[in-house]
DNA sequence: TTCTCCGATCAAGCGGAGTTGATGGGTCTT
DNA sequence: AAGACCCATCAACTCCGCTTGATCGGAGAA
């Protein structure tokens, strides 16, 4: 039988939130993102592109795909990667929950 | 003259995107966000529900105010917070515009 | 096989964000 | 006035994430 289709993913815990949101909150991981919201990129373009050492590049692109925000695609040599929308539509998910009823005014404290 | 209604904020540039997350990635900074997502608050609640010494929640809550994302609102001698929504929004823009053509594949490369 | 290239991994060093406890400013009460 | 309370600010310390340079593994070319 066909898997249960999931146009809205399931809302994120505040752990996952901020699994997420630490993993973007560098500037060279924002660059990578960046990069990556035109599109599936080479590990090779992304390193000459943004003129950054293999090995820091390489770093933060695990971060990231730990986060669950990039995917890995490997052709020959050369290693793809790409931005998971799911994990973005995610965030702002939560983000619209957030906002749905935080102007709610205090009752008098104390 | 009415002021001109802003529904969609202006789009948010990388810098300004990265200022929010980097408020955002912190745990305690969320368990305050996830706080105020129910409404304004007064910091000695809090202080109270949150379980935090006074100095470090007041550190946190101006890190987030700097960033944009909360607004304080004085009474006597208490002060209240609340998150911004056109903050939340903005951010939510920011993802939508990356997902919204990350997934177009690479061009072979090298 | 050997060589070359792409990318991941490792260990060591460094810098900056967060924590802590004390102090200061401001408001209300008595 | 003095005192109590709420909150912001400050300086010193800690600690964890990022950087750096080298090494390793895997795939293709010769």
């Amino acid at each position: 039988m066909p898997l249960a289709p999931a146009p809205t993913p399931p809302a994120l815990d505040p752990d996952q939130a901020r699994a997420l949101l630490k993993a973007l909150a560098d500037p060279i991981r924002l660059q990578v993102i960046e990069a990556l919201g035109g599109g599936e990129r080479c590990v090779c373009e992304l390193t000459e592109e943004l003129g950054l050492a293999q090995s820091k590049l390489s770093f933060h692109l695990k971060v990231l795909k730990e986060a669950g925000l990039l995917a890995d695609r490997q052709s020959g040599r050369w290693i793809y990667y790409q931005l998971q929308p799911e994990a973005l539509e995610q965030l702002r998910s939560w983000l619209a929950q957030l906002a749905s009823s935080c102007t709610v005014p205090a009752r008098p404290c104390c």
